[in-house]
This record gives structure tokens, C-alpha cells and sequence, in this order.
DNA sequence: GCCAACGTTGGC
DNA sequence: GCCAACGTTGGC
């Protein structure tokens, strides 16, 4: 099993949504980067474990936990030609994006956030902290498990 | 395949 | 809303 971090804008998506939704399940969709893009096909599998953060937001932060529950597959929104996520290039036999299921776990009494991140000389590694741009993004277990033990104290 | 221009992200 | 960082695009 791995870890990740999945950036999400609380305005426009944010984990009481997917607390709220049906099964608490949702598709990831409309990552259009490919170093996630890489992450996402590649390494994701059903049963890891991911950490959801709030961005572009008063206080951004780690907010809680979701669990991949289906995929990697196609991501659905690159062939609607009337959303915002359509990719004219993309067709279904070489898709270009991928998606994920991801559902709600758990919610954290206290947020890591990204202040106490950078602040926090232990978590030198943790690639938040290094390519601040990056929506989809690794975590090794023992940032994890490191992470997850300031949010329960 | 280089690189300048441009667009987007996201913290502040 | 500003702006730094950085990914993408497209001319050459």
C-alpha cells in the first residue's frame, strides 16, 4: 500500500463534500499535469491511502484522510467536449488523463497546516514543501505516519 | 530541441 | 489582488 496527497480548493470541492456525497465516494478528476498525470496512472492503486489538502483557502492545511477505492481509469472529463476539462487530443483509446475513486475516511480534529509544515524541521522531505505547484503528490509511510500523529495530538 | 512568451497555481 | 514559481506552448 502507498500514500498521497491530493490538493483540492474547499471552495470549489472540499473534504465535507466528499464526507457528504453519495457513499462518500467521488471521482478525482481534472488533474491536468503529467507529473500527476504520472502518479495518478502509474502508481495508485485501490487501498491506498490519501491525504486531502486544502488550497487556495484562509488557512491551507492537511484536513483528513480518503482511501482510493477504484482505478486508476480514464479520466471521464477529457472526452466531454462541453466541459472545462475537455481535451480535444484525447481519445479512448489513448487516453491522456487519469482518475481515481477516492473515498472519505476521516477528518482530522486538528489540521496539519501547511505553516506547522514548513516550520517543522522533521518534515524537510515531504514534497509539499519542496514543489508547492504539484496537485498529486507522493508520501513516504513515515511522513505518514509522522503527519498523521501531530493531527491526532 | 532551445527558449521566450504565456498561462496557471497557490501562498500571502 | 499581487506576484513568484514553474509548467506548457509554439516559433524558429
Amino acid at each position: 500500500m502507498a500514500y498521497w496527497l491530493l490538493k483540492t480548493e474547499p471552495d470549489a470541492f472540499s473534504l465535507a463534500d466528499l464526507k457528504a456525497a453519495p457513499n462518500g465516494t467521488t471521482v478525482w478528476d481534472g488533474v491536468r499535469n503529467y507529473q500527476a498525470r504520472n502518479f495518478i496512472r502509474d502508481g495508485m492503486k485501490v487501498g491506498d491511502k490519501v491525504f486531502i489538502y486544502h488550497s487556495s483557502c484562509k488557512v491551507p492545511a492537511i484536513v483528513g484522510v480518503a482511501e482510493i477505492v477504484n482505478g486508476p481509469y480514464a479520466d471521464p472529463s477529457q472526452f466531454d467536449a462541453s466541459g472545462d476539462y475537455y481535451d480535444p487530443k484525447a481519445t479512448a483509446e489513448a487516453p491522456r488523463w487519469f482518475s481515481v475513486d477516492v473515498q472519505y475516511r476521516e477528518t482530522f480534529n486538528k489540521p496539519v497546516t501547511l505553516q506547522a509544515i514548513k516550520a517543522d524541521p522533521a518534515i524537510e522531505e515531504l514534497a509539499l514543501k519542496k514543489s508547492g505547484r504539484l496537485s498529486v503528490m507522493p508520501v513516504t509511510e513515515q511522513e505518514w505516519q509522522y503527519l498523521c500523529g501531530i493531527a491526532s495530538k
